[in-house]
DNA sequence: ACCATAACCGCACTCAATGCAGATTTGCAA
DNA sequence: TTGCAAATCTGCATTGAGTGCGGTTATGGT
């Protein structure tokens, strides 16, 4: 019974989303390290002691789905055309996520954003996730081209997009401007991506023309 | 008087190496997590309230010199060729930066090494500290290059080349074989690296031959 | 010698995080 | 329905990181 959901599961997701609205909800109204997680487990009235069971830390709740992204890009490696070398599958993938971070309207993901360029602790948190990601991506894109790449390269490949795409992100979203206009995000992700990811276009088959969005 | 050194200031140096030495000891024999902040102050012979004076965390310990690095890349940067495109110069920073790496025969570099691989906190720590001076290197590239590069496009840049090493080590470090052997890792890096940003490389005025590869 | 400043240090405090043990709830089968 | 085992919830106590404050001591310059 894989796809059974007790009473328990429920409940217990239930509990998890509570505790993720309540900390959001705080983490607007008072800032991040003025809230307390006994005040998140008060607000989502549960135990200070029973949060742990919930998340292990403060910055976890930041990032609840966090394999979702991940999940993504496995599909786009494993929905690779005949013809698609290593840079166009990667390519793929990353666009992907990108489109993905379509919850960008979600006030976590805004929250979130703002967080992470303003905590350290969250940031850190955040780049080892991403770093994770990138292993487990890397990982998947080896075992698809088997002979052609082996695990270093892959890595090398995998850490070289990312990061790329992380750099120009980085620069694009200290603009104050941006924050907050959902909109003016995303446009700065899609360009991020393409500055980034232009050389390894020009080098594969691909023109920028196939590219799924005229450059905002 | 820039050049003054103070009693004060040489007794405040002396002091804090005296912390770090202390630490990397009671580290490699206890571990991180077993070592309190009190031990190690107490091994310095000092307060545990003055530890905070000197370091603002316990992971900061792990990084003392950590401007060292970036000043070595920026340098790198000012001392570049009439031909040298942006890639090349990033490239010959980036090696210039590794090769610093040598002090890999220090204690405290071997220590970290392990620390960053086993304690998340540490990890955490030094991801951010690259990200800082991934940063701060792509601004002194994009100032290097007016008009031939903008911030983003340089931020980019840096981003693919870090992110690449990154994620090469990554996988090459958790090969327990490789870890004592550094010519061999540096070997594979760059092999890996290449593969990753050859079309960097291309785009600019290089080819994969003029890498001073022969070395290890 | 004098004084302003910087460093040192103990004390009290807040908060994150963990271990433990007892109470409660849920799943499941008799 | 009943009963039992497992999972969950919870309070309590404890450790350790980190901060603010205030008083003391050491240092640098005059």
């Amino acid at each position: 019974m894989l796809g059974h959901v007790s009473l328990r599961d429920r409940k217990r997701a239930r509990t998890r989303q509570t505790l993720v609205d309540a900390a959001t909800e705080l983490f607007e109204r008072n800032g991040y390290d003025e809230t307390t997680i006994a005040d998140i487990a008060a607000a989502a009235d549960i135990g200070t002691r029973t949060f742990f069971s919930y998340f292990a830390s403060k910055e976890e709740l930041l990032f609840p789905e966090s394999d979702a992204r991940v999940q993504a890009a496995i599909e786009a490696i494993g929905s690779r055309g005949p013809d698609d070398g290593p840079a166009e599958v990667l390519l793929r993938a990353l666009h992907e996520v990108g489109d993905d971070n379509d919850d960008m309207a979600s006030r976590l993901a805004a929250l979130r954003l703002r967080l992470v360029r303003t905590v350290p602790a969250v940031r850190g948190r955040m780049l080892q996730i991403q770093l994770d990601a990138q292993r487990e991506i890397a990982r998947h894109l080896a075992a698809a081209f088997p002979g052609r790449l082996d695990e270093v390269s892959a890595a090398a490949l995998t850490g070289a997009f990312v990061g790329a795409v992380t750099g120009a992100l980085q620069v694009l979203l200290d603009d104050p401007d941006k924050l907050g206009d959902p909109a003016a995000v995303q446009a700065a992700v899609r360009r991020a991506t393409d500055v980034a990811l232009t050389p390894w276009l020009r080098a594969s088959a691909w023109t920028v023309d196939r590219l799924p969005h005229g450059t905002a």
